[in-house]
DNA sequence: TTTACCTTTCAATACTATTTGAAAGTTCCG
DNA sequence: CGGAACTTTCAAATAGTATTGAAAGGTAAA
């Protein structure tokens, strides 16, 4: 396959996978227009590859730089800002796997936590508290194993992780 | 706080992460009400408890069926169907990662093994498969990772991967 | 076979999320 | 300062998804 097309493909692919994800379209070909990109870019550069509009490519370049996933760099001479992707997967894995714990698993304990402690006698509220609690537990568990392998090294833990399932 | 206003919320909050994981609200609430839910419910139950239609109830009973999430249950004399949902959190944690799994994984890999192939000498090209490759190496690593742990058993997994990182 | 009761489908509609682009804001240089 | 070069914002437009509900399809009992 050629280059050209090649990259394309990818970008179109992890667009599509964005979505799925939760992640905006855009968002993610951005993200994945800098992460084959050898060069830094430039937002014109970004508008014209992807066909975007200036305020869309300005927003996303920004919430890629949220999540900590592309950097601005600064050219000595040129006034414009040019960026580019973290480059290593591993990095990626580690700065998306903590956002999505941030947006999506925290408030979830936060919620488990107060509703297994609902008060009633009634079978169905026994069953209430026990779905939930089993819930919170799972959500705890997962909670906990993200936090330590996103401070130790995911590249550690997954290849550890391998290891003990063989 | 009290079982009905803790059955709402829960219903509410698990159709909004729904949501955020690129699940349909309705699919999510319809999932969320049968794990609440003491006794089986019919198509009719679901669409009084959520105030949607009798099309959207169907769609997503079906769809969790689908999934795994939840089962047809025939009461002797009844003509009616009634639906429960799996209330084993482990086995619904399973479910949902082997749908992903399917759904977003396997794709990725296909295409990541044939993009990291992609010829040419170009600084560019080479930056192109390394980066390709390197995904595709995360992936695989995850990939085998889930798939050992689906058919052994989740949370035996999430145990030992606790203790491991401890 | 007919009827009554349920389930499924799907085109129309409503709703949500994303994208645009022009205007406003900022920064730097002469 | 004044203004060119960029960046950011945001209300309006568009595109994408989900939901409705009426009609069609099944099935079991009479």
């Amino acid at each position: 396959m050629e280059l050209h097309d090649a990259k394309e493909k990818f970008i179109q692919a992890w667009g599509g996978f964005g979505s799925q994800w939760g992640i905006n379209r855009s968002m993610a070909q951005v993200h994945a227009l800098l992460l084959v990109s050898a060069e830094p870019l430039s937002t014109e550069d970004v508008m014209q590859q992807l066909n975007i509009s200036r305020g869309n490519a300005n927003m996303n370049l920004r919430a890629l730089i949220d999540w900590t996933l592309a950097r601005k760099v600064l050219k000595s001479g040129e006034r414009m800002e040019f960026f580019e992707a973290e480059k290593d997967v591993w990095k990626v894995a580690t700065a998306i796997a903590r956002e999505r714990k941030k947006r999506e698993l925290e408030p979830m304990l936060l919620l488990l936590s107060d509703l297994k402690r609902t008060e009633g006698n009634s079978a169905d509220a026994k069953a209430f508290r026990k779905t939930t609690a089993d819930l919170h537990d799972l959500t705890s568990r997962l909670d906990s194993m993200l936090e330590r392998s996103l401070k130790s090294d995911v590249q550690w833990f997954l290849k550890a992780a391998s290891t003990l399932l063989r």
